[in-house]
DNA sequence: CTTAGGATCGCCT
DNA sequence: GGCGATCCTAAGC
């Protein structure tokens, strides 16, 4: 049997798209700003599509490093994007947060984003990176320590799954988990 | 509704 | 030199 190491219900030891679907109705806070997570997409290191295929690098080092905590990168150029890193120490597999449902510190996050619609707070990786305040310096954090807090789900909530946004390779694979009828996915999910 | 272009960093070829 | 795990704005149908 494999370790498993537990924080907020999650197995962060699990393979990545079962983290991915874990994480979905989680509440992550950082600096008490944060929301539940409706949308999250797994990469793995055998997996063309993620920054880990390739080995480790200076900027992937940390999806490299720690299950449990995050890997944080700069997308574009321009924005900050958050993910949790799962597996195995040195395996190279996590998740990316690509949406909340705000619930706390939403005065915060329209200040930071500039936008008064919640629905566009944190409908989408970038936009989670600028309402939650995450820069580099969060990359390697652990998630189970300030600034980081994860609340557990409750229950475990209806999820509807289908390929990755954005990504050119390996667009078959179904590593897309949301929380079904959502208001504040990044996309709608396409049907069955 | 859809499409196009710009901003701009890290790593690859 | 090219290309992203993106977002915003503007323009076209």
């Amino acid at each position: 049997m494999r370790p498993t190491y537990l924080l907020a219900h999650i197995d962060f030891h699990a393979p990545a798209p079962e983290v991915a679907r874990q994480l979905i109705g989680v509440t992550v806070l950082v600096d008490g700003v944060g929301g539940r997570i409706v949308e999250a997409e797994a990469y793995d290191r055998e997996d063309p599509a993620s920054h880990s295929f390739s080995g480790p690098t200076p900027r992937n080092a940390s999806m490299f490093g720690t299950p449990g905590r995050a890997y944080v990168y700069r997308s574009y150029g321009i924005h900050w994007c958050l993910n949790f890193v799962c597996r195995e120490a040195g395996h190279g597999a996590g998740v990316l947060i690509r949406a909340l449902e705000p619930t706390h510190g939403i005065a915060r996050m329209k200040a930071r984003r500039g936008v008064e619609d919640v629905r566009l707070l944190c409908s989408g990786p970038g936009r989670v990176g600028q309402a939650l305040g995450i820069d580099r310096g969060f990359d390697g954090l652990a998630l189970d320590s300030p600034p980081f807090v994860l609340h557990p789900r409750e229950e475990e909530p209806p999820i509807v799954t289908g390929p990755r946004i954005g990504i050119t390779k390996a667009r078959d694979v179904p590593w897309r988990f949301g929380l079904a009828g959502s208001r504040f996915l990044s996309r709608p999910f396409p049907k069955a």
